[in-house]
DNA sequence: GCCGTTTTCGGCCCGACTGTTTTCAGTCG
């Protein structure tokens, strides 16, 4: 069984011990197992056959065991009999906000309910605010917990939420009695989808700001309204919490809730090891219990000062995920991350040559607005019928029309020629090579097939890598985030086929995309891995989804020379005749 | 179930809010 497979089944040991009742601690050590497996940069399979899974941190003596076990044989006989022995309904009560595992539990022994069904029935009957723990509002809450469970359990895009961010923090920042204003959350932390929105206000009149908020626009419910904390949800279904605190908490507040969990975690056990205490209050002596935090909390300004205070370099919020950024920060080995300033042209952009909605000529007028000095566009080929997709013949003819755009020197933005050229089943390319070779670059993209089992994809896809003429790869997993999952493919050996054919591969930016993802980089980043950063333009509007695609590389530890968005005209040039 | 410069037992990050309770457990982030 692969390392995929064997991380869900430990997550489901985590919430099936969850219902069942068991120790916190022991379900939280399946949780971090999982976690440690997905982190994992080395190659899995290695480290099982060369048996050094136990040097993992989190992983003990058990989940040795248990992940050889899955590994070699495909089977757990301790998860199938837990599985067996829990309800299966009971897991989707879980989605219930409100509803944990103890909870779940309770309703499970006491009534032995398991479905959605029954659970509404015992709500409206009276069932459920009979129990122990239980009352009226217990039932009303998980009643329409039942009824809006879509609506609350989906994540939203990034992209999609900015509007509503500004517009929040912008009303927030005007109050009188705001002194600072910040987002925090997997929002700041510029995550491809967000679950919630967090807002962080210092101020020393924190009614006013909480009445303020729960009356936003848009509110459709006030979830909860308490001294420093209120919730509400949007009619959207997103919800967002504010927090007020006093001035000298605001920048332990801001962190804290900025995240990620796993984050706040490293950076607490590194506070305990120096003989403190953090929390979202300040820095506290570890030994006592005193609610004033210590004197020097009041020093701390800025993120940084805190960074600072316990012998780190400064860690931005996108690389706050709980990975290895505190051991780089405590050996001051930060990378100096690309900003969207130095992105100085894209490439993956579609024009009404193909199923764009706007001209070249205006997607050039765009980039000239943006600053660039120069642009790509890759329409589609052939294959892509339902995208007009072009043709050989179709493709000379763009050739021409864009030497002749250069040439007329219309605009100071120098503009590229490439496709973005479909990678057939069989792993061959839409075009004759002969066309292919005069182009400026070719983008190779899976835009079909996608029912492939993992080992055909992912042959099909090197297959493309390996033809010399195929400068870039785009969206490696074909995912649509909310709507869609990646198709199968051995991500770890395409990126080994690129480093190897000298094959650049795309951040799609997409905000509905952002493929590859941010996760997979570090694996090849270091091994000389190329990355453009794509918008995949269909209209001049689009092409401000580059920043989407910033936002990523930054996560992913990007700096400026892993990125050839940021090189200049006679380099980019160079790079698409010479290689690298 | 994991872990160890407090080391093989006894902790495990920390605090707010809610709803249920008369002091706290459960949930959530």
């Amino acid at each position: 069984m692969g390392k995929g497979e064997i991380i869900k089944i430990l997550k489901e040991i985590g919430v099936l011990l969850e219902l069942k009742g068991e120790n916190a601690f022991k379900v939280r050590a399946y949780q971090s197992g999982a976690r440690t497996l997905e982190r994992l940069e080395d190659n899995f399979e290695q480290i099982v056959e060369a048996g050094r899974l136990k040097e993992l941190k989190g992983i003990g003596q058990a989940l040795v065991q248990k992940i050889e076990l899955l590994y070699r044989e495909g089977r757990l006989p301790f998860y199938e009999d837990l599985k067996a022995s829990v309800a299966p309904g009971l897991l989707e009560f879980l989605e219930i906000p409100g509803l944990g595992g103890k909870k779940v539990k309770v309703i499970y022994d006491q009534l032995g309910i398991d479905t959605m069904d029954a659970l509404k029935e015992a709500c409206t009957s009276g069932t459920i605010e009979a129990l122990e723990g239980f009352g009226k509002k217990s039932a009303e809450k998980i009643l329409s917990g039942i009824e809006n469970r879509k609506a609350y359990g989906k994540r939203h895009l990034w992209w999609s939420v900015t509007g509503l961010v500004e517009r929040i923090l912008a009303i927030l920042r005007a109050h009188p009695n705001t002194i600072r204003a910040e987002v925090a959350g997997s929002y700041r932390r510029c995550m491809e989808t967000v679950g919630d929105l967090d807002f962080i206000v210092a101020s020393e009149s924190a009614s006013e700001l909480m009445e303020l908020f729960v009356a936003l626009e848009g509110v459709k419910e006030v979830t909860a309204k308490g001294i420093t904390k209120s919730s509400v949800r949007f009619e959207s279904g997103i919800q967002a919490d504010l927090r007020v605190v006093p001035e000298e908490a605001f920048v332990f507040a801001l962190h804290h809730f900025t995240g990620s969990k796993d984050h706040n975690v490293l950076m607490r056990q590194r506070a305990l090891s120096m003989g403190y205490r953090l929390s979202e209050w300040g820095i506290f002596d570890k030994n006592s219990d005193d609610a004033e935090p210590l004197k020097v909390s009041s020093e701390i300004q800025s993120e940084c000062d805190l960074f600072k205070f316990f012998n780190l370099s400064p860690i931005v919020p996108e690389l706050r995920e709980g990975f290895d950024e505190v051991s780089r920060a405590e050996a001051s080995n930060m990378p100096s991350l690309v900003e969207a300033s130095s992105i100085k042209g894209v490439f993956h952009n579609h024009t009404t040559a193909s199923d764009g909605l706007d001209t070249l000529e205006d997607m050039v007028k765009a980039a000239e607005r943006l600053g660039w000095s120069y642009i790509g566009f890759a329409d589609h080929s052939k294959a892509s019928y339902q995208a007009n997709g072009l043709s050989e013949d179709r493709v000379l003819k763009l050739i021409d029309s864009i030497k002749q755009f250069n040439d007329s020197k219309q605009s100071k933005v120098k503009v590229f020629s490439g496709i973005e050229c479909d990678i057939l089943s069989d792993g061959r390319l839409d075009l004759e090579q002969s066309v292919l070779e005069q182009l400026d670059y070719v983008v190779a993209s899976v835009h079909s097939g996608f029912t492939q089992s993992e080992s055909e994809m992912t042959q099909r896809i090197i297959k493309a890598i390996e033809q010399p003429v195929v400068t870039m790869l785009g969206h490696p997993t074909g995912r649509l985030l909310l709507r869609r999952e990646a198709y199968a493919v051995d991500i770890d050996k395409i990126i080994d086929a690129a480093i190897a054919n000298k094959v650049i591969i795309e951040i799609n930016a997409n905000p509905q995309r952002l493929d590859m993802d941010w996760r997979h980089w570090r694996k090849g980043l270091d091994r000389g891995l190329l990355c453009s950063i794509n918008p995949d333009a269909h209209s001049t509007q689009h092409l401000d989804y580059f920043r989407a695609g910033v936002n990523i590389a930054r996560k992913a530890g990007m700096e400026d020379h892993h990125i050839i968005n940021t090189r200049n005209v006679s380099d980019v040039s160079l790079l698409f005749t010479e290689g690298y």
